[in-house]
DNA sequence: ATAACATATTAGTCATTCCTAATATATAAG
DNA sequence: CTTATATATTAGGAATGACTAATATGTTAT
């Protein structure tokens, strides 16, 4: 099992954690889009869209295939699905809990 | 299957999203421990992790029992545990694309 | 070569998250 | 009841992340 260093693991795990980044996967998740595809799903502008895949495909999480004038996007491997089932499996349990906490590091407000 | 919303599962993806979190959780991922045995581990100042501690709580990830003056912090449950060991696997097929992503979104200098 | 479309990149600004330092609360011990 | 220890909370400033708007790049079609 070989080490990784929490750098790199950090690093991953920040490509999960914003919303459209979260939408973009879910949109993704079973089959491959364009971007354009994506943004018209989600709802969001192309800009702001380029700019979240970059950081996906920069995190790992997701690779980009060009054929033609259409980038075509997916999840990296089957492992990401997995995971991508996993945290909706985990959630279920933990959810009550999620749902009424506010705090981004310093516990907060309703 | 139920459903859990995005906004749900972001919050609960953030708390992975932090090297001091992520810290942590290696320092209590086998067994709980105290605020005071987390600090010395990771070497951080109490008062930030303290807050860090709040955050995994408020996210559903970690949960704390008193004990005298001691409070004592360890994963919420089993499912956590697994959540943190599929990172690994993941990672180590991930590793190298991850190494070389320096964007936060925006895409990144060297 | 020019126009049209798809996507990426940049720059500037705004918003959020994090850290430090100080202070508050709570439990236990003397 | 005073002191010591363990942890939590607050406030303010520093750092990072994200959004928008504009522009650039690249591909196809005419």
């Amino acid at each position: 099992m070989l080490k990784v260093d929490v750098e790199t693991k950090v690093k991953f795990l920040h490509g999960f954690s914003h919303k459209t980044r979260i939408q973009i996967l879910e949109c993704i998740k079973d089959t491959e889009k364009t971007v354009s595809q994506i943004v018209a799903d989600i709802e969001g502008n192309q800009s702001n869209i380029s700019q979240h895949l970059a950081c996906l495909k920069g995190c790992g999480i997701i690779v980009g295939r060009q054929q033609g004038k259409y980038m075509y996007y997916s999840l990296r491997n089957k492992q990401i699905r997995d995971l991508l089932s996993m945290f909706d499996d985990v959630l279920v349990d933990v959810k009550n809990d999620v749902a009424t906490c506010e705090n981004h590091i310093e516990a907060g407000d309703v």
